[in-house]
DNA sequence: CACTACATGTAACTAGTTACATGATTCG
DNA sequence: CGAATCATGTAACTAGTTACATGTAGTG
C-alpha cells in the first residue's frame, strides 16, 4: 500500500510519467521510499483503474508517447485519509542488529570490519539527509517549489519546516545507528582476549 | 536469506521444533527479527534439504511427534560466514517518515494524533529492549544460559556485553524516533494558524 | 553513427502476510 | 468434557527483487 501513497505524494506536487517516477524512486536519492522501475509501471495502471490517478498521453516525437499521470480528487482524498491514519507497528526486522547479536561467534576483526562499513553507510545517509534538509530550507528543490506555488505564501514556512523535519529525523536515526556501531567496535576491541 | 540466519542463530543455542521457533519469532517478543508461523515450517524443510540443520523426530505421545532441529557443522559454518559479511545497504522504506512528509496536507490535530501513537509505540519498544538488555546482563534468559554453558567462563562477560549492546541499540533508535516525533508535534502546534 | 537518455514493459523469483485446516495432548 | 496448548501444515495473496526485452529521440 505504501508505494501507492508515496506515488500519490509526489504526483500531488507535479504530474509525472512512469519514467520520471521510476527515476525518482529507483535506488537513488535522499528519499524516504524506494522502489524499482518494474514495480512502478504495473502499480500506476492499477491506480488508474482504481481512479486514484489519471494518465494522459503526451507526444514526444512522431512515434514516441509518454503517459503523464495526474492525481484525481479521489486520489487526493485517499492520500489525505491515509495521512491521518496511524499505521500498525511494522514487525521488527533489522539486518545489522541480527548480525551483531552473534558477533561473539566470529573474530573481533571481522565483526569490526562489518561495523566499519555500516558506520560509513549510516554517516553517508545522515549527510545526504541533512543536505536535502538544507536544500528544502532554502526552497532549493524543484518539486518543493511546485508544491509551494500551489499554496498560500503564509503557509510556506510551515510546510517547509515540516518537510525539513522529516529529513532531520532520517539523519538523527542514521547518526544514532552509527554511534551504536562505534560503541560496538569499542566493545569488540576492549574485550579482545589479551595477548600473553 | 536473513530469516534462515536468524533461525540458525537461535538453533545454535538450543535444538528446537518448528513450533518452538514459530512462537519465538511470531509477532512476539523483544526480538530483532520476526516471522509468521507459515514462513517457519517451509523454510526449515528447505534448510534441512540444504544440510544446514538436521531434524530428529521425538515422540510426544502415542500419536504425536515433533521434529527437533539441530544446526549441522555446515550450518554453523554458513552462519559464521554470513556474520563476517557486510550486507549491502537496504533500500529506504520508512512508513512513518513517508506519512510525515505530507503532514502539511492534513489537519494538525490529525497529524499530532498519528505521531502520538507512534511515540507510544517507540517508547514501548525502547522499554522492552532495555528490559531485555537488563535480563541479558543478569544472565536471566534461558537461551543465554544455554549459550553460555557451551562456552568458557572467561568469555561469558564479553558475550553478554556484546548481546546486551544490540538491545541497547534497539532502545536508542526507538528513543531517537520518539524524540523526533515529539519535535514534530511541537512544530505542528507552534505553527497552527492563529485564531483571530 | 554510436552513445546516452527517454519510455514502457514482462518474466521469474524470493520474502512476507493473512487466513484457514487438522489433529493430539494436557489440565482443570 | 471443554478449553488451552502442542504440533504441523497449506493456499492465496501482496510486496519487492533481478534480469531481461524493445524501441525512440537527442547529442556529439
Amino acid at each position: 500500500m505504501s508505494l501507492q501513497h508515496a506515488l500519490l505524494g509526489v504526483l500531488e506536487a507535479r504530474a509525472m510519467s512512469g519514467y520520471d517516477l521510476a527515476r525518482f524512486f529507483d535506488g537513488s536519492s535522499g528519499w524516504v521510499w524506494s522502489a524499482p522501475q518494474s514495480q512502478i509501471y504495473p502499480i500506476l495502471r492499477r491506480m488508474e483503474e482504481a481512479g486514484l490517478i489519471q494518465g494522459d498521453d503526451e507526444l514526444r516525437g512522431p512515434r514516441l508517447t509518454r503517459t503523464v499521470y495526474t492525481v484525481t480528487p479521489k486520489g487526493v482524498a485517499e492520500l489525505r485519509h491515509w495521512l491521518g491514519t496511524a499505521a500498525k507497528p511494522t514487525p521488527v526486522r533489522d539486518h545489522m542488529l541480527l548480525q551483531a547479536l552473534h558477533f561473539d561467534m566470529i573474530e573481533p576483526d571481522a565483526a569490526h570490519a562489518v561495523l566499519e562499513q555500516f558506520i560509513t553507510e549510516q554517516e553517508k545517509a545522515a549527510e545526504e539527509a541533512d543536505a536535502h534538509r538544507d536544500r528544502l530550507l532554502q526552497h532549493d528543490t524543484p518539486l518543493l517549489r511546485e508544491r509551494l506555488s500551489q499554496r498560500e505564501s503564509a503557509d510556506h514556512k510551515r510546510i517547509v519546516q515540516l518537510k525539513a523535519h522529516v529529513f532531520a529525523g532520517m539523519a538523527a536515526v542514521a547518526r544514532t545507528r552509527a554511534e551504536w556501531a562505534r560503541e560496538g567496535q569499542r566493545l569488540l576491541i576492549a574485550q579482545e582476549p589479551e595477548a600473553d
